[in-house]
DNA sequence: TATGAATGAGACTTCATTCAT
DNA sequence: AATGAATGAAGTCTCATTCAT
């Protein structure tokens, strides 16, 4: 029986990941020891411990970011009725993101969790999972357009959506790194790349893939 | 001779680099201890640091690879007339080397960097390096296709080199993820966001930006 | 309680320095390995991190002896009105401080210390300091006893101190190297010596000095 | 068969002794690497490992000076036939010998010495054995003078050896260190004490020890 | 003889985790 | 529940010495 209530309870956690997002934001997983998670918290060993099982344990539960998913489904939410305009909506939401400061460290966070998914199971399934829902979205969103006829069909749902995501992690890589971007201009560029796609295949012979 | 040849030496640094690059490549730059890379590369201890300073050393060494600057340098070389065909280019050997197994451990390494770069402030020069060299190469191209009226002057070519280079980075973190994606039908994509790239901005009002 | 006391933290300190002294004693300050003090300590190498820094920080606060310098300063300050006492009190003190085997460690420590002072500049710092007490009490009875007339003007107090303190640095060695030395004849050897500071220049042509 | 020549070799054998020296002198026996050695010898390791069978042969070697000796007997000798005055020429060749900057390295290493030989069985007896000399010369000198009535003979020979031996020891630790020490006012104050060892007993009650 | 690359035991230090208080 | 001192395996790196060339 817990002597402290369910609600103090979870708020101490997300102290506990707050610190830890900080620190390894900083310094990496690897670099930041727990002592550096317990001073930042503001707690003791044996209370962080109390929380986590392990400091792998802290890394998982921040290689899950929901909230950006979440940010992302209500940007392309809103425009239900019209796929393009989804994505763009979607590609606009990521890009204000990037502009955000206050998300430096989470971004930087997810790039180590990046690598760390190629030799901790656990945090690659969770980075995966985090990227699946995206996708799943827009490949959604890609197959609405292309019934519609606002895409043309011999393209794959999915390399479309892989490579917007592709298009997304590279620029938080980018900015991440501190490397002097302009989003704006980047995201005119992706604009005009999506509406590109709305093209038929210029090498096709004669046919075309769809028409207006 | 007792001092042993330079070429003898390089090929003894380079098993190293190749050792360290296995270990790195299966369990990150932190995971992988000096034990590992000694075991790996058939030599002892002191042998190793007779090579390297430090293992901060080796990640240097390897957060440095020219090789695949090389290779694209080359791509878009062959195409120097035409830029655009300099651009696919680019991207089909890009996404060549996406395909070649035995690069699954460098690409590996490589995202590893990409973390590193966020706190290693060496490991960040080289790698910001080592993009900046094909970020220069398609900022020239654009540049000349801009010229030339192939490509739209409202856009700007550097948020065009650096959205191509997210793109291949993005796909560098999937495929390193073991991600079941279909390079062939991402490079189908790109190939028509380039071909979108041509298009006048949709959005002006009336005035064509390409002229001449 | 989790937290220690301080009186246990510090009865825990004193255990480590007193295993540090033992194999310093034994083996110098490079011959000794962190886990021999370790070993003697009873504790774990984190542990004793614990409570020192590093092996320098240990080598630190024993080149630091602020006992023989008190028992020194009481023995001086028994004699306060007779200044040429007060030095032979101060003798005697260290005489008396030879000949105890007890004390035999920490003379060992301290000649390596003394070694040790001429590179490590920390070190320096704490022995120098260590005998810049003593000899500014030396100095302060000298000064004494010159204006009393009791010991000639025209001998440099601060070369008086430094001598008598070379005496027994002579000797601190002497006896720490085993040296089959009747310390209680030196006594009376350095005895006479300090009377014969009392007579004037026997060089100086004509003019005594100081009369009776 | 060697191949050169043997004053070849012994010039080289100095060589390695002389670059030892230095680095010993700046760092310590063990700070010292024997790749500090070599290099400043500028032979190769096999070299010198040709002349030294090891680091600690070294170091005994540099332990056993008897330059410093010989001067010293030579001072004495000088005045073969005034023991009081032959101690005195013996305490100025000391004095002097400090104030030789050229010495310095050497008088650090001694110190080094010092130290060593508290736990290094072959250095201790070369460091005693080098004492043991000049120790002996002195207490020919004294006795010479007690036969003579020019020191009193209540006072053991061998004290005074050791309490003389003691101030150098003392004043070469001081100057090692670097201590602004007026070497000419000390030598003054040691005089000033070797006068007074001539005096009687002045404890005694009434029965003049000394004679004539 | 000479060279200097190689060896490998061992040095110091860190740190995730536990558990007596 | 909370504390933080303690653990000890494991980490990176050094260096006296050897030996193939």
């Amino acid at each position: 029986m817990p002597k402290i209530s369910p609600s103090r309870r979870e708020s101490r956690r997300q102290d506990i990941l707050e610190a830890a997002l900080a620190c390894f934001a900083e310094n990496g997983f690897h670099q930041t020891g727990m002592a550096d998670i317990v001073q930042r918290s503001g707690m003791s060993h044996g209370a962080v411990y109390g929380y986590f099982a392990s400091k792998d344990d802290i890394i998982e539960a921040l290689a899950d970011d929901r909230r950006q998913t979440e940010m992302i489904l209500n940007a392309a939410t809103r425009q239900a009725d019209n796929p393009i305009e989804g994505l763009r909506a979607l590609l606009r939401a990521y890009a204000r993101s990037l502009l955000d400061p206050a998300g430096l460290p989470r971004r930087r966070v997810g790039v180590h969790g990046w690598a760390e998914a190629l030799r901790n199971t656990r945090v690659h399934a969770r980075v995966v999972e985090g990227i699946a829902i995206p996708r799943a979205l827009i490949v959604e969103r890609v197959e609405q357009a292309q019934r519609r006829g606002s895409l043309p069909k011999d393209l794959s749902a999915d390399a479309i959506a892989r490579s917007l995501i592709a298009l997304f992690q590279g620029f938080v890589l980018q900015v991440a790194w501190g490397e002097n971007i302009d989003i704006d201009s980047c995201v005119a560029v992706v604009d005009r790349m999506l509406l590109g796609l709305g093209q038929a295949d210029p090498h096709a012979k004669s046919r075309p893939t769809s028409g207006t």
